[in-house]
RNA sequence: GGCCCGUUCGUCUAGGGGUUAGGACGCAGGAUUUUCAUUCCUGUAACACGGGUUCGAUUCCCGUACGGGCUACCA
């Protein structure tokens, strides 16, 4: 048969009736009957060898020391125990490891390629551009994580120090981690867990660094920049941001004019009779001397006790006028980084914007 | 189906024969901030079930249930 040329394969042959034992450095020991083992093909028809020999073999001759995968090849590690042992290499046979399963964050069973799309997750470190649609994907680099809360959080995920510490360096984790403190049940992916690692790291971040990570999104958004006005931006935003992009999707406003105003804040806020007050404010604004948040601040309490004006009166309209929301950065904050100009050109659109609103009292 | 692995708050987990079963995320409430967020405080909530072993089991053993994985000439 095989001078006329009929394909064929070569197997692993496996003698029945013998225990295989896998020493796992997570799950200890693990026995196998031989029985219970197929005859796996080493060499396919077109004379490739399959992952089981081409593993062994590459592992040997690399001298790798540890093999650590996931728990889905445990089953077929009896098989790469056999392998070792029919070449004769079971004294240099690596340790293996093997580790839990990441879990799916709502449903059953492993977390997959698909679930990214699914449930609007990264599933890989980087985004990938495939053929169609279905082989795309966004990675958590460009979904904003720090590649140092990535990994921080995938640690702790079947992993434990064996403390209460949850922030690693990466100096620390490399120093605290043992494959021996593993555990062995699978980890469902917590998405909001994960956001709370990059917020954390986000806030830990220098602005300078800060500025560097979102330069990106910003020219992407075709704003031009300068390291001064990111770190700025950075300094403004990184105790309300989870995401690096969030400092240009949330913080826009810091880049280019506010594009709309939160109406029902302006309803709630606004009134026909503030509107001299509001005018008066815009004139101080244009000439009070120093444009530094403390000095600002104390200047327009100074105007709020001499017009009779209640703080709530005067500063949600201010942040209103200066970011459209009603959430944000300090208003003096905002205005000191705005500056003079920018400060006054926004008062006055919004002055117009807020004129449009029919009010009451 | 068969084989292998696993099972502590909703989630990630610590712990381990005698504990008020600890921490974190989330959620809820409060303080601070006349925004939002941050920060701080408080609260919420768990040992899958049944048998053993034991003076005593959440912890050890055995079952059951449930969950996961493997069962390709894929990796």
């Amino acid at each position: 048969m095989l001078a006329s040329g009929t394909p064929y394969v070569i197997r692993l042959k496996v003698e029945p009736g013998r225990e295989i034992v896998i020493q796992d450095l997570i799950r200890d020991q693990v026995s196998v009957q031989s029985s219970e083992l197929d005859d796996k093909v080493l060499l396919k028809a077109d004379g490739m060898p399959t992952y089981h020999l081409a593993n062994i073999v590459d592992d040997h001759l690399m001298e790798i020391t540890h093999v650590i995968r996931g728990e889905e090849w445990l089953p077929s590690t009896a098989h790469h125990v056999l392998l070792y042992e029919g070449f004769g290499w079971q004294d240099t046979m690596p340790q293996f490891a093997h580790l839990p399963l990441i879990m799916k964050p709502v449903g059953n069973g492993k977390l997959s390629k698909r679930d990214g799309a699914k449930f609007g997750i990264p599933v890989f470190p980087l985004s990938w551009k495939g053929e169609v649609e279905a082989d795309s994907f966004t990675g958590f680099r460009e979904a904003g994580f720090l590649p140092a809360a990535t990994i921080n959080f995938l640690a702790l995920l079947g992993w434990h120090p064996g403390t209460d510490q949850e922030i690693f360096s990466m100096e620390e984790l490399i120093a605290a981690f043992s494959i021996e403190s593993i555990g062995k049940s699978g980890a469902r992916f917590d998405y909001d867990k994960a956001k709370w690692f990059n917020q954390k790291y986000l806030q830990q971040s220098s602005d300078a660094e800060l500025a560097t990570m979102m330069a990106p999104y910003a020219a992407a958004k075709g704003y031009s920049t300068d390291a001064a006005l990111l770190e700025g931006i950075a300094r403004l935003m990184k105790e309300r941001v989870t995401f690096v992009p969030d400092f240009v999707e949330e913080g826009y406003y810091l880049f280019e004019p506010v594009r709309t105003y939160d109406e029902d804040a302006v309803a709630k806020k606004w009134s026909a009779r503030l509107e001299p007050s509001f005018q008066a404010l815009i004139e101080w604004f244009r000439n009070t001397a120093a444009f530094e948040a403390i000095t600002l601040e104390q200047g327009v309490k100074t105007f709020m006790a001499e017009n009779t004006l209640k703080p709530g009166e005067v500063l949600p309209l201010l942040r209103l006028a200066l970011a459209g929301t009603m959430k944000g950065p300090a208003v003096f904050d905002m205005a000191e980084f705005l500056g003079r100009d920018a400060t006054c050109a926004r008062l006055e659109a919004a002055l117009q914007f807020f004129k449009t609103r029919i009010t009451t009292v």
